[in-house]
DNA sequence: CTGTTAGCGCATTCAC
DNA sequence: GTGAATGCGCTAACAG
């Protein structure tokens, strides 16, 4: 009954599975042991030399046609809902279509109109964080106008870019969004290509290409405005990269949003990397040095984590010693801390969505301009500026 | 001089930028106040309609070979570097390509050949944080091979997903990578596709289908076995949602282990959601009722961070009193961690790679199999279960 | 109402 | 060597 006796083969396995109850009547496969039918070593694919076309060869117009006993183009109208045609033909048309699961080839279609129906995304680095949101958006708002997404990673990688660029050209998509991985500006395709292009997160540097990029300035604002509302006078600043756009824009927010109220930051904005151990450390240093903080605007939700951690060490209550403020709204670090962290969100998803529409709109030859344009942020307060009741 | 005067506007905006001096000798763009150029209310797009077609239409080989002298014919092969082509001809046909920037129209060429270069991605929850690595290193492989990839991101929606695979089978795709969102078993697309298809992540029902699936009981084992070879005897198991397959393949694969050295869990296995506040929770309780705990093995990254801040809290030294074990290597979650998270890595970069390759394989005729493998999972030793020195 | 024709952009015979 | 002709699958003009 033991499965899998022995240590783990390093080798994939192929497994027979057994059904069977599990806690809260849902149900699940486990392995069996001894059943270990056909390993493969690992990074070599099976070998065997066989066709494997699954069904047969997609059907096309012509073998509808056929299959109704009427022509190719009476076939084409009665399955595009023309009306010049009988409806017990298009009856016939329609049945043997669906007889033959018959879907039409887009390709064909798309050397017809001039236009393929599809977008390319160009990305400089799905790992980023940022960019999934984003891509969402797109996607989601391109999928329900059935155009299609080719994704194209260039993995940060100038002449990978190109090469994806050139590809999604020769596919003739009807327009690209460039999403970056960061807010700084990043090099223009160039003006000189036969499709419109939107840059989402990261603007192009030239600007007579349409860029929408999140607005870190007033998010910025919009931080220490909240902490000034929650009443605290002494707010100092850790962040991350100062060679970050992002790390600049909301300093610079931020010190805007300070002087409006006749104050100034706690100290030096602290620079570092964007990462949970510099919030730890940093925050060690500025509690150390200057006591009297009231609140601390963090550049990210790791860098909030790491002050969180570090002022529970301390004995900090948060928030009321101490407010912190977060930002990105990484849901899965901002809700799960303690408390939960108020947090700056910059609604990617919906930058994402924007950059679909403005594709759309040029695509139907609208004008959609030109420029960097910074989308609206949001506040989201949760227990770590303000305590919970 | 301060930038963007009055509360942040909750509409677009366009600015201009100013370059100027940052630390470190990078340069960025700050918004300058008062230049709030064309607002834009938000969701709605600009309006203008005017033509916007950027470069004009792209080049076809009949305008390069008339730009060259020649017939298309001969353009064609000089292009495509066949051989019975006089040189001086190639060079003028090459140069008048290169002059008209001319692609060629992959639309046409596919119609021809019979494939179009693409795969379809067919994803059914973007959002989750498994898709991202077996996408990219499905990206990777394809990219790198000249096939270009249709992202479809099905949200979860049975209707949805079946629109995209009608429209990745109108675009004729030469295949399919269904990534699912666990690794619970999910619903066939179907023998009778005209295209090949391969099942990552979550595994088809069919067993008739290729499934590609981590090897979740493996990883349950290697992670208990690491522990004991720590010298830890009274191990605990404080885990995910009990419905999820990966939970309890997990959950038999440490069992396995610890039978294998003629133990067993220290109390039963804690089922809950996948959340650092379950694991701050539950391993409150475990440590209560069971002190003498000396391991806990966690479901995931999160869990183990949670449990990871409560056994800080109740002063259990990590690893020395306490070792600590998650799953997943979610490297921003262990590597942030204090100390840093010992974690099973399920290599989903590499099995989207082989996904990808084994649809590069039945594309070309190769014979990949079917049934449900396991990839191989890996440990990743950090500090919670073995003190840095 | 239906079928014939032309052509989207390209690669591939096959004549010249 | 080169160019005219054919066809991939489909739609939009026409002609019947």
């Amino acid at each position: 009954m033991t499965p899998a006796p022995g240590p783990a083969p390093l080798s994939w396995w192929v497994v027979r599975f057994e059904i069977y109850e599990i806690p809260f009547g849902k149900v699940s496969c486990v392995p069996l042991g001894g059943q270990v039918a056909s390993p493969i070593t690992f990074p070599q694919p099976g070998g065997d030399v066989t066709s494997n076309e699954s069904g047969s060869r997609a059907a096309t117009l012509s073998d509808v046609a056929k299959r109704a006993g009427v022509s190719i183009a009476t076939a084409s109208k009665a399955l595009n809902n023309r009306d010049d045609v009988a409806v017990a033909t298009r009856q016939r048309v329609v049945q043997a279509a669906d007889e033959l699961s018959f879907t039409p080839n887009a390709m064909a279609k798309g050397l017809l109109a001039g236009r393929t129906g599809t977008v390319g995304l160009l990305t400089s680095d799905l790992e980023g964080r940022f960019m999934i949101p984003i891509l969402m958006g797109a996607e989601d708002a391109f999928g329900a106008g059935q155009i299609n997404v080719f994704l194209c990673d260039a993995r940060g990688d100038a002449i990978r870019e190109q090469h994806h660029l050139k590809a999604l050209l020769s596919r003739r998509v009807d327009g690209i969004i460039v999403v970056g991985r960061a807010t700084d500006p990043r090099p223009s395709l160039g003006q000189s290509l036969p499709v419109p292009v939107v840059y989402a997160y990261a603007p192009s540097d030239d600007p007579r290409d349409l860029s929408l990029t999140p607005d870190n300035y007033s998010g910025g604002r919009l931080a220490v405005e909240h902490l000034l509302a929650c009443g605290r006078t002494r707010i100092a600043h850790i962040t991350g990269d100062p060679s970050y756009a992002a790390a600049q824009d909301r300093l610079a927010g931020a010190r805007a949003g300070l002087e409006g109220a006749g104050l100034s930051l706690v100290g030096e904005p602290m620079f570092s990397e964007w990462s949970e151990h510099w919030g730890r450390d940093a925050a060690a240093m500025l509690l150390g040095q200057h006591p009297d903080v009231d609140a601390i605007f963090c550049g990210s939700d790791q860098i909030a984590r790491g002050v969180l951690d570090t002022a529970r060490d301390l004995g900090r209550r948060v928030p009321d010693d101490l407010a912190v403020i977060g930002y990105d709204n990484w849901e899965v670090l901002a809700t799960n801390s303690r408390p939960e962290l108020t947090s700056i969100d910059a609604n990617l998803q919906m930058l994402g969505r924007l950059a679909a529409q403005r594709v759309f709109d040029a695509i139907d030859g609208v004008d959609i301009g030109s420029g960097e344009h910074h989308s609206p942020v949001r506040l989201v307060i949760r227990g770590s500026t303000i305590p919970r009741r």
